[in-house]
DNA sequence: TGTGAGCGG
């Protein structure tokens, strides 16, 4: 009879874990490594990793392969007014890489769209939901290695 | 097994 009892505790405990702030979820989800053995009152005043700054753009993971653009888009317009959501695409093989950004028109659509979607499931993946990091090397795109150079094989 | 953490061209 405990047979019985196992199914739903886990399905429970797989709620809980989809349903955790994201800050506690990369505890269950990365590297079993990094499992803290402090007090629970020690973990809820000691965040690891502090989220980023409130901002309009979000940053959605866990996304399926098969999620559109235009499909994180639909999801997320419940919650508020999006500017704008891209799935961030692989440039040649043009497959999804699993993550993109919603931007929401105001800062209390972006909080909005966290609490609706984060920990939430999206074409039978659980997604997160949480603010983008300010861009670094913004706008003019610049290619990330030095390639202006011709490599250089010695005898002048 | 576009096997799966991540912050875009």
């Amino acid at each position: 009879m405990a047979m019985a009892m196992r199914l739903p505790a886990i399905s429970r405990a797989v709620t809980e874990v989809a349903s955790a702030p994201v800050g506690l979820r990369r505890l269950f989800c990365s590297n079993a490594s990094r499992f803290s053995f402090l007090s629970p009152q020690a973990e809820s005043q000691t965040p690891a990793r502090p989220q980023a700054e409130p901002s309009t753009n979000l940053f959605v993971s866990g996304l399926s392969k098969r999620t559109t653009s235009e499909g994180l888009r639909t999801a997320f317009a419940q919650f508020g007014e999006v500017d704008d959501a891209k799935v961030v695409t692989d440039r040649v093989s043009g497959y999804s890489k699993g993550f993109g950004f919603v931007r929401y028109a105001t800062l209390e659509d972006s909080a909005k769209g966290i609490a609706g979607m984060d920990g939430k499931f999206l074409d039978g993946w659980v997604i997160f939901a949480e603010y983008a990091r300010p861009r670094e090397q913004s706008q003019p795109y610049q290619p990330q290695n030095n390639m202006s150079r011709p490599p250089y094989y010695g005898n002048r």
